[in-house]
DNA sequence: CGACGCTGTGAAAGCGCTCTATTGGACGCC
DNA sequence: GGCGTCCAATAGAGCGCTTTCACAGCGTCG
């Protein structure tokens, strides 16, 4: 852990390690890479050398030849939306986020392949492009929720192997990974149906946010169209101003399906501070089972995006497409699944 | 945005730029690092020559010159505890951290310095110490609460500039900053005892936090000794269990300081599911002042701190360090004020 | 008017690594 | 015993950039 020839860490470099070991630089880098093949008796005794030294490659040096960088890019791009102090707050604030990060840098080690998080607004993209151009990373995986946010299709134009975290809003020629957000919008109508519920009502997400819209239409398909919809942001508080619009203007509803697992939280609350009782007057479903699900009260039944699972197959998309340049773009979707606790 | 020489992103080097300006390399270089003196006629064909051709430094070679990365790691070290799925759940769920991104990204963009966020658990010190060996940073924001984290040693060790986000535990050389934990806890004592409350009492970081430690030392300092206090996990639910534990053993309390908000948020619903109305029955106190105060029914008085401050300050004391490698470690102590809401 | 600074530009030497082409040596075969 | 074969290891050529050093041009001053 300390051996530098000097204080303050002037690193060793290989041509040090080679003469330590009495063979040229090319077989030190052999050992490395364990690439080709070395005599056992040479590899302990280089290896004996690089702990010896202390050696670590250097970074810069060897991507430079490679032209890889062994890091990939996990970009967050939040929109700009009003009442909202920053959107780095909005990502730490989200479970979502932290389960993709996790999805993801677990089926990146294997790999030895970092990952590296890069949170985004409008107001930097230019900034996170230039990140990307500079060869920083070897691939983006992408999560770009607004539907008008240009930063998919930049990135494609880049020509640097990036993986979408929902279906792309246009016809953009990219590998996604998704959930069938319109299937599981349709468990929880069929739900809350089955235990009875007469009327029902929705809190979407953003309508410009694919899986907003798509949730909306799926939970109609079955609901039937005129269900009564207000729109909140993803977030806690926006559930919760939504549930309380709806409550104003449709006080007989008796089931409620709302799009995220956050908003269902806020949803609850409303509902609690006009004395609905969860769920013998008014059913609640949520979307995503994520951890604040199981804080709400009551636990809330919920449709399972498995988002850990979603991440990994990214990140494995990602890496063909690394490995082999000209792959073609393929998607893959998930089920959801509804899962039954206490709120419906 | 799209000048590439064939499809697929074969990036155009110096030399191409320089040919197509009709200089030699060198003068390339100056002009993008803005270095010496051009002459302005050859500095607009440099910058035509450029737009033109697409061109993008390649930052392996860049670094592999001038030893630096342009880069930081934000390092946030949690510890792993029981009853946690996951500690990038809790990263990604708690606001602290987004603040804290959010200004020390904004500190280190006048610098053209980039933030990697590195969030790690013990499990992969090994990891990350690589990571940091490999010079893919110049430098470490780390934020490490538990006091037995060997993390900020180690990092130190490395002798890659550093900069605790808190007090070390140990006796160790290295610059940080802090707020006046003590103080703060010290305010909501005050404020609860002015507020003509009779029987305090605390639910407290874990104590081998030193925030946690601190906020319980302080509170204490001023409310007496003796006072009740049960031990959270800065979590939401941590903090509703142990005010429901407080509660089970000190029915007649009326004034609880709660070391976090997000504990506090907990400990709200705890005491509304026991019919306590706050503040009236009882007054409580949070500490942060984030936006999980404002999210609380009712909105949280609590302590604040400046942490989206304090991340800028971490910024610039790393710039420092990077800049003279030798400049002795410094100390700076932010001061928490007392933003009074409703809650007490 | 020649010596002297100054400013602006270019040539070339690396930074530490990977990897191709090549050598050296051990071995088997005729 | 000479020769081809094969494997292990080396020499060396870059990767794309920064940066010293040298030098050319030119205004200034003794």
């Amino acid at each position: 852990m300390s051996a530098k020839s000097g204080r303050g860490g002037h690193h060793p470099t290989m041509d040090q390690v080679a003469a330590a070991a009495g063979v040229s630089r090319a077989t030190v880098s052999r050992v490395i890479n364990n690439a080709a093949s070395v005599a056992p008796g040479i590899r302990d005794a280089v290896q004996r050398a690089i702990t010896q030294t202390g050696y670590v490659p250097n970074v810069a040096a060897r991507s430079l030849v490679t032209r890889r960088s062994d890091s990939v890019a996990l970009v967050i791009s939040e929109p700009d939306r009003p009442d909202d102090h920053s959107f780095l707050n909005r990502i730490f604030t989200d479970p979502y986020f932290g389960r993709v990060t996790a999805g993801a840098t677990g089926a990146l080690r294997p790999h030895d392949v970092h990952l590296v998080v890069v949170p985004t607004d409008a107001d930097d993209h230019h900034q996170v492009v230039r990140y990307l151009r500079q060869g920083h990373v070897d691939g983006v995986l992408l999560i770009s929720s607004s539907e008008h946010d240009p930063l998919p299709a930049q990135v494609h134009a880049l020509g640097i192997p990036a993986v979408l975290a929902s279906r792309p809003s246009g016809p953009l020629p990219v590998s996604y990974v998704d959930v069938d957000q319109r299937h599981g919008a349709r468990l929880a109508a069929e739900h809350l149906l089955a235990r009875g519920c007469r009327s029902l009502a929705t809190i979407s997400g953003p309508l410009d946010i694919p899986a907003g819209a798509d949730r909306l239409d799926g939970f109609r398909a079955v609901a039937g169209a005129p269900v009564p919809a207000e729109i909140g942001d993803f977030t806690r508080v926006g559930g919760e101003t939504a549930a309380h619009r709806l409550l104003d203007q449709h006080p007989g509803l008796d089931g409620l399906f709302v799009a995220s697992d956050l908003m269902a939280e806020g949803a609850l609350r409303a509902l609690q501070d006009r004395g609905r009782r969860v769920p013998d007057d008014v059913a609640v479903i949520g979307f995503d089972d994520s951890s604040a699900a199981l804080e709400c009260r009551p636990p809330l039944t919920t449709v399972r995006q498995p988002v850990e699972e979603m991440a990994a197959e990214m990140a494995q998309l990602l890496i063909a497409h690394i490995h082999t340049p000209g792959r073609s773009p393929r998607s893959v979707i998930f089920q959801p699944t509804l899962v039954i606790r206490d709120s419906a």
